[in-house]
RNA sequence: GGUCCCAUCGUCUAGCGGUUUAGGACAUCGCCCUCUCACGGCGAAAACACGGGUUCGAGUCCCGUUGGGACUCCCA
């Protein structure tokens, strides 16, 4: 049997990175057990459209690395023209890109994307006619049956089993009407949506994850299948897509569990097989709740901004949840989809550990080349308006990769190198802990300053330790009496790189137009 | 409220009845390195929610309690 899974988000904007997790785990079975990965786009709520969301969805994925069998993709012209994502050959981003999506009810929302795969259409919007047709046949079946029932009946009706304590679910009104009755409802137009009939009985099934779960069906809502705009809503456009796209493994969140039964008994009033179900635990926010946008970042957009890399990433989401035996943190996607195993998937919700981030990623930025670094960092320096190219550019970033976490932290920590002139934060100088004042600053820069102009090996910071520690030596002070206003006076920073590595990293004559200007300061 | 799911250091987790004085990673703290910060090295502190069973033996199996979460929309 070859394995199919999907992986459905609905096309509301940004990419949660709770999707973005549930696309990897599909994709990471599906690699490895050499099966068919499907993207659907699950867009029923036209409340919700987002323009270019699908768009904004697909780039994430191939950003990611997630490469999929069927589904939509972008036409290779729009790819070029409008691709706000890039990546070079690694898949790493090369430049940031903008999160905005504006809401937009275009017609034409998909003119932008071509589908491959034999199943399709992928868009769920395009499959109306398949919806409409099975909840036809349940209705036949006496699975499902109109519902003329207003808003407000069904407003009020809560409101009252509410008020009793009640499990708020519908109280069938409309299972009581007779053919005739429909008819003439249905000629007259009146709004309708069509209602799955759960049967009386339990429901049970097998959960990869979480093993069995049983529910009793009364306790199931008799759930909308068709909405009076005739879309599906998800529960019935997923059941039919899975069965025709001849899913076998449902791996989804744990949102899902407690709709899964009504899913079941879906397929069986079809006649349907049922597919492998696996539930995938949730990612939280610190104080356990759902992962949500208001107590921090989410959307994989911001985490590309932010300068968090893909290997980072993947490998960081990968581990939310799931853990190889071993005692190794770090896994390139070939490692994970080697390893990766449904059963090993934690079945409790996953905090989601930011400081573990930053440190996974600072991992994968140590591992980078200079060249390659200085190639992701370029455009975020870009962004700023102090930058301007400059040759020893490599030579800086060299400097700073070993403190670097996010590439977006870059442009502060390489500022200074490209200012013309530093504006002096004159405290700075002083610092009680090193021993130095104001006059000490002054003395030492004065010695460095003689010392330097005659000083000629500037290629390697092993050069200028021997001529700068000689005056500590002769003045009698500590390396930091000399070092830190070196430091002050090349930077204007309290936390840098080392003094002799700035030195060389600068060149004779822009370290001596610091230090003069540094001293021209703090004579002042 | 109802239904379902879940429960090992602060966090992510290893553990699948005896090999456990419960292992690793992040974060925290200390020491070393050192001109600061960071990196790196060494080390410390830190968990089986509770109560009953089952068993010669339980973090590991069962039941209950407590706690947390999800769902309960003409959202997905």
């Amino acid at each position: 049997m070859t394995v199919i899974t999907r992986f459905p988000p609905s096309p509301t904007g940004f990419v949660h990175i709770g999707s973005l997790r549930t696309a990897l785990y599909n994709y990471l079975f599906t690699k490895q057990q050499k099966g068919k990965l499907i993207i659907r786009i699950e867009d029923t709520d036209q409340t919700r459209q987002v323009d270019g969301a699908v768009e904004n969805l697909l780039k994430t994925l191939k950003w990611a690395g997630i490469e999929y069998d069927e589904g939509p993709v972008l036409k290779e012209k729009h790819i070029v023209t409008n691709d706000h994502i890039f990546t070079n050959d690694k898949g790493q981003i090369t430049k940031p890109l903008s999160t905005d999506v504006k809401n937009n009810k275009q017609s034409d929302m998909y003119g932008h994307l071509e589908e491959k795969g034999s199943h399709g259409p992928y868009i769920q919007s395009k499959r109306l006619d398949l919806y409409k047709k099975y909840a036809q046949e349940l209705i036949e079946k006496g699975h499902a049956y109109y519902c003329f029932c207003t808003k407000e009946r069904l407003e009020e009706m809560r409101k009252k089993q509410e008020s009793l304590k009640l499990a708020p679910q519908y109280d069938r009104f409309c299972l009581k009407l007779d053919k005739k009755e429909i008819e003439n409802n249905l000629k007259k137009g009146i709004s309708c949506v069509i209602r799955q009939k759960i049967p009386n009985g339990n429901i049970e099934f097998n959960d990869i994850i979480r093993g069995h779960v049983t529910f009793a069906t009364q306790t199931l809502d008799d759930q909308i299948l068709i909405k009076s705009d005739g879309f599906p809503t998800y529960h019935l456009a997923n059941v039919v897509d899975d069965h025709l796209m001849e899913v076998t493994h449902v791996i989804r969140g744990e949102e899902w569990l407690p709709s899964t039964p009504k899913h079941i008994h879906l397929y069986q009033a079809l006649g349907w097989n049922l597919p492998i179900f696996a539930h995938l635990p949730l990612l939280l926010n610190p104080d356990k709740s759902k992962l949500s946008k208001r107590q921090g970042d989410v959307a994989v957009e911001e985490f590309i901004e932010k300068g968090y890399l893909r290997d980072a990433l993947i490998n960081f989401i990968a581990l939310l949840g799931w853990h190889p035996t071993e005692n190794e943190e770090i896994y390139t996607l070939n490692d994970l989809i080697e390893k990766f195993s449904l059963k090993r998937v934690q079945k409790a919700g996953a905090v989601f550990n930011k400081e573990k981030l930053d440190w996974m990623n600072s991992v994968y930025i140590k591992k980078l080349s200079i060249e390659e670094l200085a190639q992701l960092i370029v455009p975020y320096l870009q962004k700023e308006s102090w930058y301007r190219e400059n040759p020893n550019i490599l030579k800086y970033i060299q400097l700073i990769r070993e403190r670097l976490k996010i590439l977006s932290e870059a442009p502060g920590m390489l500022k200074f190198f490209f200012l013309d002139h530093l504006k002096y934060d004159v405290t700075l100088f002083e610092n009680a802990k090193m021993k130095v004042d104001k006059n000490m600053a002054k003395n030492s820069l004065q010695f460095a300053n003689d010392t330097l102009k005659n000083h000629e090996f500037w290629e390697k910071d092993e050069d200028l330790k021997v001529p700068l520690l000689s005056i500590v030596e002769k003045l009698q002070i500590k390396n930091g009496q000399l070092l830190w206003p070196l430091r002050v006076a090349l930077t204007n920073e309290a936390f840098s790189p080392g003094v002799f590595e700035l030195l060389a990293a600068y060149g004779k004559e822009k370290s001596l137009q610091r230090i003069s200007e540094a001293l021209m300061t703090l004579k002042s």
